[in-house]
RNA sequence: GGGGGAGUGUCCCGAGUGGCAAAGGGGGCGGACUGUAAAUCCGCUGGCUAAGCCUUCGUAGGUUCGAGUCCUACCUCCCCCA
C-alpha cells in the first residue's frame, strides 16, 4: 500500500491514514498529475469538535500541505436531519440555532490547521445548508431521488444494523445518506471536489456520493476513509471521566489536553505520533526505539506536538513544564488550574467537602466523603482522613494557594479573593 | 384495527418471590503495584444539614401497613394477524 507516488496518498499511507480507497491507483495518478480538491463533513452536533474528529481533519492538513486544495464543510443542513450511521438511538433534533452556534464555534478549530484564503491559503470552509435548505421536494425527488435504490440502501450497514437490531430507523435518518451523497455532487459541481474522505463507518455513505455524482454530473469521484481509532486496549478513543475530549480550548484546557496525549499507552504512542503530530517520520522512529520507562520520553514528545498543533507552541510548553513541576519534581505548579474562592470563606474556615465540589474534582457532598474514605483526596499533597477538615487561610502555601488532589493525577489550585 | 411481548439504578447491558436504595456485568473513579502506561488485586460507583431524611424501576392514578413487583388508563418500541 505505500508504493504511493504522489505525495499525498504517500504520506497518508506511510503515517496510517488509510484505511480503504476507492480506486487507488487512479486517484494516486490524480494527485500526481493535478491538484486535487478533498473534502470532509462535519456534524454540528456539539459546540467543539472533540478528538474523533481529529484523524480526518488531519487528512485535510496533509492535503493542503501536499499541494492540493481541503474543503471543510460544515452540516448546517444534513445535521438537522441526523447521521445514522453506526448509532442505535435515533439523534436527538437539534434546533437550528443550536446547529448554527455550534457552526460559529467549530469554525474556529480549523484555521489551526488549514490556511483559508483569508490567510493566503486555498481552502474553503463550505456549509451545505446552502444548498439543502432551499431543496424542493418534488424537484430532489425527481432529479435525486431516481438513481437511489432502496434496495441498495437497505443493504447498507447503516441501515442494516438497525433493522436487524429492530431498532427504530426514521424516515428523516433514512434520508441522511441521500443528502451527503447529494453534498459529494454539489460540491463536485461547485469547486470541482473530486475526493471525499471521512471515519471507515463513513464508507457507504461516500460511495453513495460517487454514484450520484457519476449520473448527475458524469464525474470520476473518490473515497478515502481512515480507520477507526481504538487505543491498544481496545477503547474507543476519546472518552474520559469528564466526558469527551474536546478541541476547543474553552471546553478543555491546554494543560488537560496535553494530560490526555501524555496518557497514552505504551502500544499507541508510535501509531499516535504518526497520526497526531507532524513530526518527520525519522523522528518517530527514533522515538519508537526506546523501551520501558524511556516511552515516557515519548509520549511527552507526543503530548507536547499534539497540544501544539491544536492551542499553540507556548500553551504545549507551558503544559509541559506545569506537569513536570508537578510530576516529576513535586513542587507547586502555579499554572494548574486554578479556582477562585472568596477570602472570607476562607477565614471562616471552608469545608474540605464543599471545597473539593467547588474545585470540580468531585460532583458532590457524598463523592467527596467516598473519596476521603478510599484515601483519594489530598490538601497540599498530604492525605485527607476527616470530612469535617476545613481549609483556612493557615493551609495557604507561600505562593498564596491551597492545592487539592483527586488521586495523582488531578490538580486544582485554590485561590483567594 | 385485533392478538402477544417489552420499557429497571439517566453512562450502557441486565436480574428482580409485595418489605428494595434494588443481584450481576461492563464502563468510570479511588487505593496497592508501576513509568502520570498496560496487566493484576482491593474498595467505591443516587442526593442531603447523614445511626435519620429525600428522590429513583416508561407516564398518571389506584389496591395495600408496605409496590419495580398487583390493578386501571395512557405513552413508546418490537413481533404476529388484518
Amino acid at each position: 500500500m505505500s508504493d504511493f507516488k504522489s505525495d499525498f496518498l504517500h504520506v497518508l499511507s506511510t503515517r496510517g491514514f488509510i484505511h480503504q480507497v476507492s480506486e487507488p491507483e487512479a486517484l494516486d495518478d490524480l494527485a500526481r498529475t493535478s491538484r486535487i480538491t478533498a473534502y470532509i463533513g462535519y456534524d454540528c452536533t456539539a459546540p467543539s469538535l472533540h478528538i474523533g474528529h481529529l484523524l480526518p481533519t488531519m487528512m485535510l492538513y496533509w492535503l493542503q500541505q501536499t499541494g492540493h486544495r481541503p474543503i471543510a464543510l460544515m452540516g448546517g443542513g444534513t445535521t438537522r436531519v441526523g447521521d445514522p450511521s453506526g448509532k442505535d438511538e435515533s439523534r436527538k433534533v437539534l434546533s437550528s440555532e443550536i446547529i448554527n452556534e455550534n457552526l460559529v464555534s467549530i469554525r474556529k478549530t480549523f484555521s489551526k490547521f488549514l490556511k483559508f484564503e483569508s490567510d493566503g491559503g486555498n481552502a474553503v470552509m463550505a456549509n451545505n445548508a446552502d444548498w439543502l435548505n432551499t431543496l424542493n421536494y418534488i424537484d430532489f425527488l425527481r432529479d435525486v431521488g431516481r438513481y437511489f435504490s432502496v434496495n441498495r440502501m437497505l443493504a447498507f450497514d447503516s441501515v442494516k444494523l438497525r433493522l436487524e437490531r429492530q431498532h427504530e430507523l426514521s424516515f428523516l435518518e433514512f434520508n441522511y445518506m441521500i443528502l451527503q451523497a447529494y453534498d459529494f455532487a454539489e460540491l463536485n459541481k461547485r469547486y470541482g471536489c473530486t475526493l471525499q474522505m471521512g471515519g471507515s463507518d463513513q464508507w457507504g455513505n461516500i460511495v453513495n456520493g460517487i454514484d450520484l455524482g457519476r449520473r448527475l454530473n458524469n464525474a470520476r469521484l473518490f473515497a478515502l476513509t481512515a480507520p477507526l481509532i481504538t487505543t491498544a486496549s481496545g477503547a474507543k478513543m476519546g472518552k474520559t471521566a469528564a466526558g469527551a475530549v474536546w478541541l476547543n480550548a474553552d471546553l478543555l484546557s491546554p494543560y488537560d489536553y496535553w494530560q490526555f496525549w501524555r496518557n497514552t499507552e505504551d502500544g499507541d504512542v508510535v501509531r499516535f505520533l504518526k497520526l497526531f503530530t507532524i513530526l518527520p517520520l525519522e523522528e518517530v522512529t527514533r522515538l519508537a526505539a526506546l523501551q520501558g520507562g524511556e516511552i515516557n520520553e515519548a509520549k511527552k514528545v507526543l503530548a507536547t506536538e499534539a497540544t501544539a498543533l491544536m492551542h499553540g507552541r507556548a500553551s504545549a510548553e507551558q503544559a509541559a513544564d506545569t506537569a513536570q513541576k508537578t510530576f516529576e519534581q513535586g513542587a507547586l505548579a502555579e499554572n494548574l488550574p486554578t479556582v477562585e474562592v472568596p477570602r472570607a470563606e476562607l477565614d471562616t474556615g471552608l469545608g474540605v467537602l464543599t471545597a473539593f465540589v467547588t474545585a470540580g474534582l468531585v460532583a458532590s457532598n457524598g463523592e467527596a466523603r467516598r473519596q476521603i474514605k478510599a484515601g483519594g483526596l489530598k490538601i497540599n499533597d498530604a492525605t485527607i482522613t476527616d470530612e469535617k477538615t476545613t481549609l483556612t487561610t493557615g493551609a495557604l502555601t507561600p505562593q498564596g494557594v491551597i492545592k487539592l488532589s483527586l488521586g495523582k493525577k488531578k490538580h486544582v489550585l485554590i485561590k483567594p479573593v
